[in-house]
DNA sequence: CCCGGAGCTGAGCGATGGCTGAAGAGGTGG
DNA sequence: CCACCTCTTCAGCCATCGCTCAGCTCCGGG
């Protein structure tokens, strides 16, 4: 991520640490190219207003020398600005002031569409496919509400690890310091209907969290 | 797509699978007859600018062994290229640097023109062809209006995808920031007269979209 | 074996999302 | 200038969802 204001730069990368991603933040595009030969980014979150060289300019850069993705963030009313910038390549914009959880879904989006991400995970029987919004549990389709397909899909992309409620609280609803019972709630309603047709998929971790893991044997 | 600069592949194929179409980037033309018998594609994005043999060479052979259409990528001030690619066969041409949009229409233009496009769709017992503007659920043909129509042909493009209202709204209404309830009127007038005739297909997924799908099991 | 805290879940409610009929605005052709 | 048609807005309705709460069970430690 390019992003000069500290504060945001901050926020962005830990909302999108939380989703599962590696990041780093730069305060300007100072050694982009040397920056983007050492880091490889997948995908650059960028700020159109930098100081030195502009957004548009890093754009051009990232596009020539790269096979990244790019989401620009820009201003309210900088619609020039955004038909400039996907004109010229980017794959999204965002528009500040933004929430998180927007961000972050537009920047799956986008890997999802470049195909860096499959858009559709395994665990054990179950089969989760983003796009479709389509859950399979063996071959029986399983019908979730919106919350609860955003709780399965965090845990997918966490699957394997042990996840904390507060870590989930702020992953999946955007809270900060919240009552854990919300997360046991939907977990509940979320078992009710994974493992009616099947074992036990999402595990309890007294005193840790959950995860999402097929046991065999 | 035929294209050696990463950044430039990744982009088209993008935008060009937004728009509904399969993409497959390569490089180079290497075992280009191989490739195409592979894949089999109906439209072939050539630069014409290559390491290896040329884009005039590729177009000889892709012209020999298939009937796929060419769209040539050629530089700015490359008209004696445009003339030279023209000659050859090229059904069209983009001037690089080009603005994605415009990519996206030629080809679909030309794959028009060349009857190519299974510019019909189908999804259960539902025809959708797009040039005639005739939609036939089973053998009944179903009257629409130019926005259902434009509607439709959206969500068939997009067919097993779930698609936001605001996504929805952006594609066919080309508006940013609007009311929903647009889109739910027209969908549910669409629904009126596209489900007279047979079971769902276009389904709503709460908190997320539509999606066009024919539900089989 | 008992106790306390962690986790689970059914019930209830307020809020939200989605659907639709109706009416007005705009445009087109007769 | 009128009649018709389509698109959009609006408002009310309904179903469902998400959250809170409270009582319960379960598990592990002492």
């Amino acid at each position: 991520m390019i992003e000069d204001a500290e504060a945001i730069g901050a926020a962005v990368s830990s909302a999108l640490r939380e989703a599962g991603y590696q990041v780093q933040v730069r305060p300007d595009g100072r050694d982009l190219e040397g920056e983007l030969a050492r880091f490889r980014p997948d995908l650059v979150v960028l700020d159109v207003m930098l100081p030195g060289r502009d957004g548009f300019m890093l754009l051009e850069v990232i596009r020539r020398t790269t096979g990244a993705g790019v989401v620009m963030l820009t201003a309210r009313d900088g619609v020039a600005d955004r038909l400039r910038g996907l004109d010229r390549g980017a794959d999204d914009y965002v528009v500040k002031p933004f929430v998180l959880a927007e961000l972050v879904a537009r920047v799956s989006a986008v890997l999802r569409r470049l195909g860096r991400t499959p858009s559709t995970v395994q665990i054990g029987d179950l089969l989760v496919d983003a796009d479709s919004a389509v859950v399979l549990r063996g071959d029986v389709p399983v019908e979730l509400t919106a919350t609860e397909l955003r709780l399965l899909r965090y845990l997918a992309a966490q699957r394997g690890r042990v996840v904390g409620k507060t870590q989930i609280l702020t992953a999946v609803w955007g809270y900060e310091d919240y009552d854990p019972n919300l997360v046991e709630v939907h977990v509940s309603a979320l078992r009710r209907k994974l493992e009616e047709h099947g074992p036990r998929l999402l595990h309890t971790v007294r005193g840790l969290g959950y995860v999402l893991r097929a046991d065999e044997t």
